[in-house]
DNA sequence: CAATGAGGTCACTAGGTCAA
DNA sequence: TTGACCTAGTGACCTCATTG
């Protein structure tokens, strides 16, 4: 599945050019929040190798409400972020890359520990994946299908190893 | 991440050494000024032990009557309050290790909570940071990627534990 | 008093582990 | 390879001693 090869891709050039040319800034009340303009992520590709359905849903940037890439903790004082510790205070917040419980949020977006684990690994290890032009919809019951995709979701929903500004 | 050993340099020969060799300063109209070498540190994805860009310019050591960098409007919307006690007295004065919102004069600079609260755990617990000879730039970003460097960097400016009350 | 900074607290996450 | 679980380190916020 993984080529092992390490990967020669850059995050930067990569993702975040997609990321930087589709945000805008806002402040509501005194959150940075990043507000989503029409990202056309679909262009709509045939079923050959990967089996999983095709996103034909736009994704959607953070929102406000994800508390944007600026607070890492404690974005509301008075509601605790979802922490692993301690699962009965998770909130409903669903993982940015397949929808999933988002467990906290990890390098820079909300994510469930799956999505987490497996963006970590992809960079420390330098993965790449087989490429897949067929933009697979990542979800929690299909994740493991397609990694180049999981992957390309991962970006694109924003996340990156220090999650903070991109300046 | 952490070598529990406990370390054995001294703050204070270690630190004034390098103060000592005080290099190039950049200051324009009083304020000093930073140069940006135009690269972006985000996103880079190698998680190895350094992987922080090297640090390029020369730190400014603090000066008599130093305020640390001014700037009139923040080069990041800022929605963290300033400081506890009095959000509104600060001026927007940069944390002198990482460049994020100083929150008053700590150790002996200008710092922020987490330069602050860092180089208070390195001493109290007398921390030994894997060693790294690259010199890494300490940004907002990426200060936690390179313990060492930062630690560094903190002494460099002049960070020290004598410095005002409790000699 | 008010203002300030040292030091403590603890919610939170990055990164590691290892059974499946 | 995955992801549930673990833990060390971080930093926002707090208290309190010190200073003026």
């Amino acid at each position: 599945m993984v080529d092992t090869r390490r990967a020669t891709w850059s995050v930067l050039s990569f993702g975040l050019e997609m990321w930087e040319q589709a945000e805008t800034h806002d402040k509501v009340n005194g959150f940075e929040m990043k507000t989503q303009s029409g990202l056309d992520y679909c262009h709509l590709p045939s079923l050959e190798r990967c089996h999983i359905p095709v996103n034909d849903d736009p994704v959607s940037l953070p929102q406000p409400g994800d508390y944007g890439v600026v607070h890492r903790s404690r974005p509301f004082p008075q509601s605790k972020l979802p922490t692993y510790t301690d699962p009965n205070s998770l909130l409903n917040i669903d993982c940015r890359v397949c929808g999933d419980m988002s467990t906290g949020f990890h390098y820079g977006v909300h994510a469930c520990e799956g999505c987490k684990g497996f963006f970590h690994r992809t960079l420390r290890l330098k993965l790449a994946y087989d490429p897949c032009d067929l933009n697979c919809r990542i979800q929690k019951n299909n994740r493991n299908k397609c990694q180049y995709c999981r992957f390309q979701k991962c970006l694109l929903v924003g996340m990156s190893h220090d999650g903070e500004y991109c300046t």
